[in-house]
DNA sequence: GCTAGTTTTCATTTTTTTTTGAAAGATATG
DNA sequence: CATATCTTTCAAAAAAAAATGAAAACTAGC
C-alpha cells in the first residue's frame, strides 16, 4: 500500500481487512484500528477506488461490510491500470512536445542530436513499461 | 524519481542533469532550479546513494560535476536491490514470524486454516516478487 | 415521511516531510 | 600553512500530507 501512494493509516485498514475471515463494517475497523471514522471513512473509499476492497451485504445488518481483495494479481493489474498506465499515456505526449521543440529551430544542431538520444531513452522506457508492467502483474498466478 | 520516493526537487535535479551535455557543478542547478544549496547538496547526496548521478573531474575547476546515469536499466536495477529487497527481505522474516504464531495454541483450528492460506499468499508474493523485480529490470534493454 | 442508525464531507488540527540558511567542515592552491 | 572556495550538516521554518471530529447527508425500516 505504501508503494501504491497510500497512508500508513489505509495500509493497516487492507491488512486487518485482509486478516479477517468474516467481512467487517467500518465500526469495527475503527475501534479495532483507533482510528477515527473520518479516517476510516476515506481510507475505505480509496481502497475501494482501487478494487484493493469491496463492500457487501450482511443479512440483518443495515451497514456496510467490507473484504480485502485478497488476489494480488488484480489488486496490481487495478493499479496499473488505474494509476500507472494514465501517468505513462502522459509522459509520453510530453515527450512528444519536447520532441516537436528541439526539432524547431531553437536549438543548435549539435545539441540537438544529443537532446534526441535522451528523448529517444525515455521513448523506450515508456513503451517497455506500458508493455511489461501489465505482463509482469499477468505473470503473478498467486 | 516521485516513485522511488524522492521529493520534487529531486526529481527536478536528476531531470537537470539527464538533459545537460556538460556534467554541472552545484552551484549551476542552485542557480538554474532556484533551490536552496541545502537542497541541491542533500538532493545530490540522495542522487549520488541510489547512483542515479555521479561527480566527476574537470579540469581546472575545484568544484564537484555531476552527470546524471542515463541508463534506466542500471538505474532500477540498483533501486530494486538496495531499496526493494531488503523490504522483501524483512517481509519475509514478519510473515515466517506469523507463520509461527499461528501455529502454536492460540489460534482454533478452523481460524487457524483461513490464516495459514492468507499467509500462503503472502509467501507466494514475496517470493515471485523477489524473481520477477530483477528479471524485469534485466529486460530493460533501453 | 419520520427516525435512528450509518456514512460522508470538510474545515481545522496534528503530524510528517521538505526546504532553508547559516555555521561548521573540507580542501585545493598560492 | 593560510586563505578563499566549495560542500555538508543541522536546527528552525515552511509546506504538504494525514487525521480528527462534528455537522451534513444519506437510507433502511417502521
Amino acid at each position: 500500500m505504501n508503494m501504491m501512494g497510500m497512508p500508513r493509516s489505509v495500509g493497516e485498514i487492507y491488512g486487518l481487512l485482509y486478516f479477517s475471515e468474516k467481512p467487517l463494517p467500518m465500526d469495527a475497523i475503527v475501534s479495532r484500528l483507533g482510528i477515527s471514522i473520518g479516517s476510516a471513512s476515506q481510507g475505505l473509499k480509496n481502497l475501494r477506488a482501487l478494487k484493493a476492497v469491496r463492500s457487501m451485504y450482511v443479512a440483518g445488518d443495515r451497514r456496510d461490510h467490507y473484504m480485502a481483495e485478497a488476489e494480488f494479481r488484480r489488486l496490481f493489474l487495478n493499479f496499473i491500470k488505474d494509476e500507472i498506465m494514465p501517468h505513462l499515456e502522459s509522459a509520453k505526449e510530453r515527450i512528444l512536445r519536447m520532441e516537436e521543440f528541439i526539432d524547431s529551430d531553437n536549438i543548435e544542431a549539435e545539441s540537438s542530436k544529443f537532446y534526441q538520444i535522451r528523448i529517444e531513452k525515455l521513448k523506450r522506457l515508456t513503451k517497455a513499461s506500458s508493455r511489461l508492467l501489465p505482463a509482469m502483474a499477468g505473470l503473478l498466478k498467486l
